[in-house]
DNA sequence: TTATGTGAACTAATTCACAGCG
DNA sequence: CGCTGTGAATTAGTTCACATAA
C-alpha cells in the first residue's frame, strides 16, 4: 500500500530540483554538511515552505535546528530525478541550436551525456562539432541499439519534427527532449518534452514593458 | 477605469503565446486567413477552451462559425507581448551556451535582436562568434548608452553572475534574461528572468523513468 | 451546426499558521 | 529558540457546461 508512484511528486516540484541540487553542489564544495530549508530558500529567492514541502517528497528527513545532510539530500533529489547515473542521449539536428547545445558540458551535471549527433544535411555528415560525430540519419536505429541510447535531444525545424521522431520511435528511442515548439504525435510509450525557449522571453517581455509602462505613467497623472 | 495594466494576462498565459504565434505564422505562410481555436489546439495539444480564454485577453474578438483573423490575432499578441518592434539585446558570457545562442537565429523571431557579445576573459575579446563581436565586459556601460539596449542575456557562470548583473544595472540595462540557476539581486526597476534549462530535462527524467519502471512492474504483479 | 465566449466547478499549487522536536 | 513538518486556507489555473451568434 506504499505504491505512491504513480507520479506522486508535482511537475512544479521536480522542475525546482535540479535548483536545489545545484545549490547542493556549491554549498558541498564549501565543505558544509548540512542545510536548511531556508538557506535554500534564500540562494534561489524561493518561498521556505515551498522548499521542505518539495524536499518532503524525498525519504530524507531534516533535523530541527541542524537542517537536511547535504549527502544524504544530493543522493535523494539524484534518485526522484533518475539522475543516479548519467543517461547517453542523441541529439537529432546539427542546426544553429543543435550544435550549440552540443557544446555545452552543462547537461552532464544533470546526467545527460551527448554521444552522437545526426543531420538529414549530407554536408554534415561524418564532420564533428565539438568533438561530436555527426552521422546521417539513416543510422539512428542502429547506433541506438547498439549503444543502447533511450534519449534525443531534438532540434530541428518544426516542419522535420514529427519525420524525425518517427524515424526516433522506430529506433527504440523512449525519451525525447524538443526544442521545437510544436506537437509531436507519439505512441503511449514514448514520452516527449517540450522544451519552449521562447516563453521565458515572452515573460521577461512582458514584465519589462510592463514596468516601463509603469515608470512613464505612474509618477505623475493616474488618471 | 480601464486600466487593467498590472499584469492582467496570467503567465502561464503568456508562455503559451510564443506557440500561438508560431501556428499563425505557419498558417498565413499557407495563405489561410482565418483560424480556429481548436484548429490552434490541435496542432500544440493543448485544450480548445484554453486556447479561447488565452487569445480572450486580445482586444481581438472571434466570429463564430469563421473563427479569429489571423492578421490581426498576429498583431494583438505581438502587441500584448512588447514585440512589436524587436529590441536589441546584448549576450554577456561568451561560454559554451553563449556562444550557442549567439548563433541561434530564432530569437529574431521573438523580436531579440542579440547585437553584441561581452565576456570577462581576454582571450575572447575583439573576437567574433556567429559574426557577433565579443568586447570586454567594461564596455557595457559605453556601448549600451549608445545603442540604447536595455535587454541582456547572462550566460555566465553562477559565480560570475551577480557582479556581471550588477556591472548591467549600472549601464542601465532594465530586464535581464538569466540561464544561471542562482538568484540575482536587482533593485525594484530591473527585472531577472530566470531561464532553467535543466527544468525541462528534469521533468522528461522522470516521465522516462516512470514510464519505464510501469513497464516492468505493471503487465504482471500489482502487488 | 460550427464556432465563440464565459460563469461555475474543479483541480493544482502555494502560502499561512501552528504543532513538535532537539 | 531555530528548525522541520503538515493540516488548513488561499490563490491560481484549468476544464466543464452552457448561452449565444452567424
Amino acid at each position: 500500500m506504499e505504491d505512491a508512484s504513480i507520479q506522486s511528486v508535482p511537475y512544479p516540484t521536480i522542475k525546482r530540483y535540479p535548483a536545489y541540487l545545484q545549490v547542493l553542489k556549491e554549498l558541498k564544495s564549501t565543505g558544509i554538511t548540512t542545510v536548511s530549508a531556508r538557506d535554500i530558500a534564500e540562494r534561489l529567492g524561493l518561498n521556505q515552505v515551498q522548499v521542505r514541502k518539495d524536499l518532503g517528497y524525498s525519504a530524507i528527513i531534516g533535523r530541527p535546528k541542524v537542517g537536511y545532510d547535504i549527502e544524504q539530500l544530493t543522493s535523494a533529489l539524484h534518485q526522484l530525478l533518475g539522475w543516479q547515473d548519467p543517461k547517453e542521449a542523441f541529439l537529432i539536428g546539427a542546426g544553429a541550436l543543435g550544435s550549440a547545445l552540443l557544446g555545452y558540458r552543462g547537461f552532464q551535471e544533470y546526467g545527460l551525456d551527448i554521444v552522437a549527433a545526426f543531420d538529414l544535411d549530407p554536408s554534415k555528415h561524418n564532420t564533428a562539432i565539438h568533438g561530436k560525430k555527426v552521422f546521417p540519419m539513416e543510422r539512428v536505429p542502429e547506433l541506438a541499439k547498439r549503444m543502447g541510447v533511450l534519449i534525443a535531444v531534438l532540434t530541428v525545424p518544426e516542419s522535420a519534427a514529427q519525420e524525425c521522431a518517427d524515424l526516433l520511435i522506430q529506433a527504440g528511442i523512449r525519451g525525447i527532449w524538443s526544442f521545437s515548439p510544436c506537437k509531436i504525435e507519439v505512441p503511449d510509450n514514448v514520452v516527449v518534452q517540450r522544451e519552449e525557449l521562447s516563453a521565458g522571453l515572452a515573460v521577461l517581455s512582458v514584465r519589462l514593458s510592463e514596468m516601463l509602462k509603469h515608470e512613464n505613467n505612474g509618477p505623475s497623472a493616474p488618471v
